[in-house]
Formats: C-alpha cells, sequence, structure tokens
DNA sequence: ACGGTCACG
DNA sequence: ACGTACGTGACCGTA
C-alpha cells in the first residue's frame, strides 16, 4: 500500500478556523479560537485518514506580507484582525508541539510549496493530499494528488480525486483551471484576466481550444466580434493572468523522509494545550500520546485525597519527606488583619500528594480574628512544621509570601510566590488566586467547588501549586522576567510587608472634630441647595441633581454622560454665574468627598491598637508595575486643595518619633524620557538643572527664557504630561481648554525641536505593533493585545498604554529598587526611623530627631544613585510634624 | 455590579 | 464622523 502523505495550508486553514469559531480568549491573554479549529482539523486527520507523512505549509516573511496575504483573500480588502495575527506564533508553537515540519522558505508562497511537496511526494510513490480553503489548489489535483477542501468553516472535507473534480468542473483537465483563470482573472486575487469573458465563454473556449496560449493563436476564428477585439486588445494580460494564478512546482524544498514523520512527544502536546487552557483537546489527543502523558492529562480525576495531619509523628514524617523532596508547596490560610496576623492552617503539597495542617493556636481554626490572641502558645505542629519554609535546602513554592511576613514567618532561602510570577507574566490581569492561576496554567485541574471544607480546599491549593509552578517558571525564564523577580519584586515583598506593619499615626481627636465640623458645613450646603433650587431632592445623586438642573432650573446641557446629564465639576465650573446654586453644589461636592472618603472612611480604619492605619500597598495590580493602595488608600491624601490640606495635617509622627519626612524624586518620569529617548535637549536641561517646563516653553515657542511667561509654561508643561501619557491633540485640548488645531500646532513644533522624544515614541509604538507587547528598562512586560485592533478607538487607546507604559513602568522600578535599598541601609545602620508610605514618586518615613541626618543621606543615596541614567536622578526632602508640613 | 464622580501621582 | 489624554481606589446611588 501506497504511504499517505498530507500537506495543510497553514494560512488558509488558520483563516478559515479564525473565521469558523467564536473569537475564544485564553487566560493568559492570547486568542486562541483559530489554533483551536486547526487543531480539530489535525485530530481528524490522524484518526480518520492516518497519514504517515504531514506537513504544514506557511508563508515565510513579515507580518505586513501575511497581512496584504490575509487581505486579499475572498475578496475582502479588511485588515487582518489582529487577534489572528496574535495567532500566528501559537501555530508554530503547535506544530513543535506535535512535531509537525512547518515548512517555510522566503520568498516563496505556501501554495508553492504545497504544489512542489505534493508532487516531489507523488514522485517518492506516496499518495499526496492537500488540505487547504483555498480553490486554487484544485488545479494540482492528478492521480495519486487529490485536494481535501474544507466545507462549513473547517469542520468537513470534500475530496477532490480526479474524478470528482471532473464531475464538478464538467470535463476539465484540473491544470486548465489556471486557463480559466487566464481568462476570466479573479477579482479576488487581483488578477484582471480578460474583460467580457466570464466562467461560461472561458469554459467554451478551453474545450474549443484546451489553453490560453491556443486560444490565442485562433483568435480570428472566434465568434463574437466584440469579444475577438478584447481578447486581441487583451493577450498580454490573459497570459500575465494565467501566470499569476499558476501554481509553482520548482521550489527548492525536498522530500524529507525523516522529518515529515509525525513525531508526537505527548508531554508537549500536553503542555502546549494546557498552557493555552484548550481543555477538550487535551482529551482529544490522548489517543496519539504516550501513556505516561495520559496520566497528566487526566489528573482531574486522580486528585489524590486529602490526607489531615493531626499528631506530631505525622507531622515530623511530611517535614522529612519535603526534606528529603528538596522542596514544598505550600498554601496558607491567615487570619486577623494587620499588624496582628497569624498563620492558622495549612495546606502543603509534595510528591503528589496533598495535606491540611490545622495549626492555629486555640484549635479553633476556621473562627475569625476575634480568637486572635497574640499571647496564645505556639501550635505544637506549627513548631515542627515551620522550620521548613527557613530550611535552605528546602525550595518553597507559595503564594501570597506578604502574609507570611505579617504571621511572623521565617521563609527564607529560594522562594517561589507563584502569585507575584503571575503578574510579573501578566499585569493586565486582575486575579492571581490559586485558582485563577491554575484556571490559566493548570485547566485540566478543576477547582472545588464553592463551599468545599478548608481541609480540601486548601489542599487542593497546594496541590495546584505544586502541579503547575513547572510551567510558570519556565514562562519567567522564557520571558527574562527572572531578575526582575530576583532583584525587585521578590525583595520588595519584605519592605511592604514592614511598612504595612509600621502603618501611620492618625490624630483621632483632630480627625473626630474636623468630622463634625464638616458635617456642619454639608448640612448648611444642603439646605442651602434645596432652598435654592426651591425642592428637596438628594444632592449626592446625579441623576436626581442633573433633573433639578437642567429640567427644572432649565440650566444649559454641557455634556451628557451614558445614563444622563453629566454634572461633574468640568460642567458645573462652565455653568457658575447661571446660577447661584451651582457654587453651592461644588462645595458641597468637596465636602463631602473629604468627609466621606477622607474623615469618616478612614476613621473607621484606624487600628484601635496601634492609633495607627495598616494600609495595604498592593503588588500586583498595576498594568504598569506601580504600586496600589488600599484599605484605606494613602496614595490619594488631597494635597491639592487648601481644604484637602487639613486632611494631611491628621496624620503625624507616632509616639517616639519627631517628624514625617517625605522624599520626593523630581520629575522623574520626564528625566525617564529624556533617558530612554537620549533627546539632547532633554539631557542638556535636566543637566544643567533648568526648570524643564520653562524650558520646553522656551524651546517649543522659540524664545529665550527669560521671556517664557506662566502661561505659557503651563501650556508647555501640559505638553510634557501629554507626551507622557500618550500625546493626543484632542487630550491635549481639552486640557488647555484651547482648539484641537492649536493643540496639534503644539505637538508639531514640540516633536520639531524634541526630535529624540518623536523618534523613541515612534519607536516603541512600532515595537509594540510587531511584538504586542511593550517593556520598560528593566524587562517588565504589559501585554497589549488591542494594538493590532481594527478598531480605531481600541488600537489608539493601546498606542497610547505603548507610549506610557515604558516610562511610567520604568519610573516605578526605579522606586522599587531605591526603596529595597533605602529598607536594607536603614536596617544595616540600626536607625529606629523607617519607611511608612510610599506615593509612587515619594518616600513618607517616620524619623526620630537624633537620625535626621542619617536618614536623609540614606535617602539621597538609595533614591538618586540607585540606577545611572544619562541624566542626574535628583529627590527633595522636606518635613515637618505632620504630613501637611512635610511637603 | 456598574457608572459617575473625584482624590492622588 | 468618530471621540481619548496614562495609572489607580473609595464612595454614592441606581439597576
Amino acid at each position: 500500500m501506497k504511504k499517505k502523505f498530507f500537506i495543510l495550508d497553514g494560512s488558509s486553514l488558520l483563516y478559515r478556523a479564525f473565521y469558523a469559531l467564536p473569537l475564544l480568549e485564553s487566560k493568559s491573554g492570547e486568542f486562541t479560537n483559530a489554533i483551536y479549529g486547526f487543531s480539530n482539523m489535525l485530530v481528524k486527520l490522524m484518526t480518520e485518514w492516518k497519514p504517515d507523512y504531514l506537513v504544514i505549509a506557511f508563508d515565510a516573511g513579515k507580518k505586513t506580507f501575511r497581512n496584504e496575504m490575509f487581505a486579499e483573500y475572498k475578496g475582502t480588502r479588511k485588515p487582518t484582525p489582529p487577534e489572528l495575527l496574535s495567532q500566528i506564533p501559537l501555530l508554530h508553537e503547535m506544530a513543535e508541539a506535535w512535531g509537525i515540519s512547518l515548512v517555510e522558505l522566503p520568498g516563496y508562497e505556501a501554495d508553492d510549496i504545497i504544489g512542489t511537496l505534493a508532487n516531489k511526494a507523488v514522485d517518492n510513490g506516496c499518495e499526496a493530499y492537500v488540505v487547504t480553503g483555498d480553490r486554487d489548489a484544485l488545479q494540482l489535483v492528478k492521480p495519486d494528488l487529490s485536494v481535501l477542501f474544507t466545507k462549513k468553516g473547517i469542520s468537513e472535507l470534500k475530496v477532490y480525486d480526479v474524478t470528482a473534480f471532473q464531475e464538478e468542473y464538467d470535463g476539465l483537465d484540473p491544470i486548465q483551471l489556471i486557463d480559466m483563470k487566464g481568462l476570466m482573472g479573479d477579482t479576488s486575487d487581483n488578477i484582471p484576466g480578460v474583460p467580457g469573458v466570464g466562467p461560461k465563454t472561458a469554459s467554451k473556449l478551453l474545450a474549443a481550444y484546451g489553453s490560453v496560449e491556443e486560444v490565442l493563436l485562433h483568435i480570428e476564428e472566434i465568434a463574437g466580434k466584440k469579444l475577438q477585439e478584447n481578447i486581441r486588445e487583451n493577450q498580454q494580460m490573459a497570459i500575465l493572468s494565467k501566470k499569476l494564478a499558476t501554481i509553482r512546482l520548482d521550489v527548492p524544498v525536498e522530500f524529507d523522509d525523516t522529518a515529515f514523520k509525525i513525531t508526537t512527544a505527548g508531554n508537549e502536546l500536553t503542555r502546549f494545550y494546557t498552557r493555552y487552557n484548550i481543555k477538550s483537546m487535551l482529551k482529544a489527543i490522548q489517543p496519539f500520546i504516550s501513556e505516561g502523558v495520559a496520566v497528566e492529562a487526566a489528573s482531574e480525576e486522580r486528585l489524590p485525597e486529602c490526607q489531615v495531619i493531626n499528631d506530631a509523628s505525622a507531622a515530623k514524617k511530611l517535614v522529612d519527606e519535603c526534606r528529603q523532596a528538596g522542596r514544598i508547596s505550600a498554601a496558607a490560610v491567615f487570619s486577623g488583619k494587620i499588624p496582628s496576623v497569624a498563620l492558622t492552617g495549612l495546606g502543603v503539597a509534595v510528591n503528589g500528594k496533598r495535606y491540611f495542617v490545622d495549626v492555629s493556636t486555640k484549635g479553633d481554626f476556621g473562627q475569625d480574628s476575634l480568637f486572635f490572641d497574640e499571647n496564645a502558645a505556639e501550635n505544637e505542629l506549627w513548631k515542627i512544621l515551620k522550620v521548613l519554609f527557613s530550611d535552605e535546602s528546602v525550595v518553597k513554592y507559595i503564594h501570597g509570601l506578604k502574609n507570611y511576613y505579617h504571621a511572623n514567618v521565617e521563609v527564607t532561602g529560594k522562594v517561589y510566590d507563584l502569585e507575584l510570577i503571575g503578574y510579573l507574566l501578566n499585569p493586565a490581569s486582575s486575579k492571581y488566586d490559586v485558582s485563577e492561576l491554575a484556571a490559566a496554567f493548570a485547566p485540566t485541574l478543576t477547582a472545588p467547588e464553592k463551599g468545599t471544607d478548608i481541609y480540601n480546599n486548601v489542599s487542593w491549593q497546594a496541590f495546584a501549586l505544586e502541579h503547575f509552578s513547572e510551567d510558570m517558571l519556565h514562562q519567567l525564564e522564557e520571558k527574562e522576567l527572572e531578575k526582575l523577580y530576583n532583584d525587585m519584586e521578590l525583595p520588595l515583598v519584605d519592605v511592604l510587608a514592614d511598612m504595612e506593619k509600621n502603618g501611620i499615626y492618625v490624630n483621632r481627636k483632630n480627625l473626630h472634630e474636623q468630622s463634625v465640623a464638616v458635617g456642619k458645613t454639608i448640612a448648611d450646603l444642603d439646605k442651602e441647595i434645596r432652598e435654592l433650587a426651591g425642592m428637596d431632592f438628594n444632592v449626592n445623586s446625579p441623576k436626581q441633581l442633573g433633573e433639578v438642573l437642567f429640567e427644572k432650573l432649565g440650566l444649559p446641557v454641557i455634556k451628557k454622560t451614558k445614563t444622563g446629564y453629566s454634572t461633574n465639576a468640568e460642567v458645573l465650573n462652565q455653568l457658575r454665574g447661571e446660577h447661584p446654586v451651582i457654587e453651592k453644589i461644588l462645595s458641597y461636592r468637596l465636602w463631602t468627598k473629604l468627609k466621606s472618603t477622607y474623615l469618616d472612611g478612614i476613621s473607621q480604619l484606624i487600628d484601635s491598637g496601634t492609633n495607627r492605619v495598616h494600609t495595604s500597598f498592593n503588588q500586583t495590580v498595576t498594568a504598569t508595575g506601580r504600586l496600589s493602595s488600599s484599605d484605606p488608600n494613602l496614595q490619594n491624601i488631597p494635597v491639592r486643595t487648601e481644604e484637602g490640606k487639613k486632611i494631611r495635617q491628621l496624620f503625624e509622627p507616632g509616639a517616639g518619633y519627631d517628624y514625617l519626612l517625605s522624599a520626593d524624586y523630581s520629575q522623574i518620569e520626564l528625566r525617564v524620557l529624556a533617558h530612554m529617548s537620549q533627546d539632547e535637549n532633554f539631557i542638556k536641561a535636566f543637566k544643567n538643572n533648568e526648570d524643564i517646563h520653562a524650558r520646553t516653553a522656551a524651546e517649543v515657542f522659540g524664545i529665550p527664557m527669560e521671556e517664557v511667561t506662566p502661561t505659557l509654561r503651563r501650556h508647555a508643561k501640559a505638553v510634557n504630561f501629554g507626551i507622557v501619557y500618550g500625546i493626543s491633540d484632542y487630550g491635549l485640548s481639552q486640557d488647555l481648554g484651547i482648539t484641537r488645531k492649536e493643540a496639534a500646532g503644539y505637538i508639531d513644533s514640540y516633536f520639531e525641536k524634541c526630535k529624540g522624544v518623536k523618534t523613541f515614541i515612534d519607536k516603541v509604538v512600532e515595537d509594540a505593533h510587531a511584538k504586542g507587547y511593550v517593556q520598560t528598562a528593566y524587562g517588565r512586560r504589559r501585554e497589549l493585545s488591542s494594538i493590532n485592533s481594527s478598531n480605531y478607538m481600541q488600537r489608539m487607546l493601546a498606542e497610547r498604554m505603548a507610549m506610557n507604559t515604558p516610562i511610567q513602568g520604568t519610573a516605578a522600578d526605579i522606586i522599587k529598587l531605591a526603596m529595597i535599598k533605602a529598607h536594607k541601609m536603614i536596617k544595616d545602620a540600626k536607625l529606629k526611623s523607617r519607611i511608612l508610605l510610599q506615593v509612587h514618586d515619594e518616600l513618607v518615613l517616620e524619623v526620630v530627631e537624633s537620625e535626621l541626618e542619617a536618614v536623609k543621606s540614606i535617602l539621597k543615596d538609595a533614591m538618586e544613585n540607585i540606577v545611572s541614567l544619562s541624566v542626574p536622578l535628583s529627590i527633595d526632602i522636606s518635613m515637618g510634624k505632620n504630613w501637611a508640613e512635610a511637603k
């Protein structure tokens, strides 16, 4: 029996699969529907056709080429959706996972590779099969060479052998298809053909003469004067069109008896479909993979029973097992609030087994923090187990390291916090809890149902961590993020834990007094507003307020929102003078914001034990690498208005400390921009320690520094901000209240003067389009999946993110490193002073008088010298008896 | 749960 | 013609 050689048209199948299936997205953000469809096709071929050889032909070359290729398909000239383009690298991965050769040759189209190889396979004594969604391939049909044409998307295949072809094409010889095209053309492929010749005429001519060349030799005989004339005038076109339609059979590729055989390695295949979360495929591939892997894929059913450790000897045995394995995967349960947190339960996984240990001090595990007792004796089982976390020979795979620090667990040696690693791999995700990570990295592991008891739940988490950590670390290495983890995110955990534990003192008495006073102000304003409006309503309700202002009072509508009238500050400011109530409403808004968010909001979060607020610094929230702060958010305490500053006054040094000290980077983002862009003007200005916005104004408006007015400086400042945010003329015009044209003019002259910035921004955006992600100077990555979107708005947004992220993110990286260094220096110097807050470009410390100079010099060193850029980094230090004074 | 609003860098 | 500045979190009212 002849061996079967299959060659697949990669681009046409990918395209068909993409449009046949709804858009699927893996947990880590890649689109996968085309890959899913393609995979189903492979499975179908493998089971129903049992090929001996199978290869995929694909077009090599630039993305733009691929763009055109897809764009011309089916006569639609729409740009190829980025969601499809983004799956091309996955196609390569998929082929590799299957052990299938992917044949690409720069300068040759997939069609020609397919034609050549199919024919060579036939010459080698094979039956050749071309699998494609492109009808042009039918010209290849001959004895022993069939075309499998996709139908209904890709779910069915129609077989064209010589007989089937001739049945459908009325006795035409397959190779005559190219003569057909030569005569009638093909609009979708931009092949012109002969005007006035359609399928009917072309068939008739070919039936009579056999080929384009023969037709041209017999022009005089052709019936119909107009037709004769058309053919005569378009002889060249007919020949060229035929040539364009002809699949070449002379591509320099050889039939490779070894490489073209399928060498499916089961674990690669499992890993691939696991990574992209294509669950159904994990079942479908079972017949093709070895037994060992089948077991791994079926682990869903093989979740071991949770063993509960409740005596010392079992605990010791577990310690021994982890030590011998050199690793522990653990998920912990904590109770209590910072600064009083206790570890109360521990799930452990090792060697594919899972355990649960109840380590709560009173054996009341599952109760909440009300039962926390810091004087309670340490749990006996925990005493035995905790040594694992400080054993240098044991690698720890855990989740949420900061909580361990809060619970005073000593964790040393090699530690992998999979939460942090998940964040580095995809900072755009919103959650990194174990079940979320499992869904992304180990989709065969089904998370326990809601309501599952804590023993099973936590031990499952440990089991899951052991299961997918290897894959995550592999990706960390592939994306070159290890350094970022080891030198930045991991050491930062200790710093943040200390800051959160420290908290910041709040003057409760003053806070309460302010709250009462502001409450009175608000009540008065509320009354006045209702009187001025002539009716009762809830001023806090934008809906009701809108109705009062724009319907009852008939004020002009400035702007609308999705749901109704806009009543924001910008709108209200424009309505000032139209009605006396407007002023009152603005004032009401200001005071209620202060009271509800800052006075009463923070009041609720003051720890009654320490009289301090212990914010959470979230390390895995922002897409750019910044920290965020919550419960309460101490990164948005008012500072811009006088009323707001009163809030800052409430934050004071605690007992035993003398001052709050603030150290903030001067213009760090613009300095980063100067460094990354190597723009001469910016570098010079920063090196000379000039007022950067004034310098920008001088350059952009072409005047000497002395003539820069405050207004011009303000405008230049706005442009600088705009650059950092990802400039758009519209945004700038809104900010400055100028026309869009004027804004565009500003941007033009800015780029004219700052060529380096222009070049840099263009390069960043271009790279983002090519790679689908952007990076900070330290290699932190942010995926921008909509950067090639066909939706203008989405694409523009992604481009602004592309411009902003390297700048904002690099600045965030720098201050993170500075925090680590400052924290260490303070510790090494055994100072009592300590870091309390980080506000993106500022650190707030609590200091004792005697250490002032030491602290200042440490901060200067740590913050200014942490990295050497092309421009100096500079910090301003100020201090006072409260946070408002330290500004 | 979501949109509108507003506080910060 | 379209309609946006980048990154966050908390509160309120409304669905």
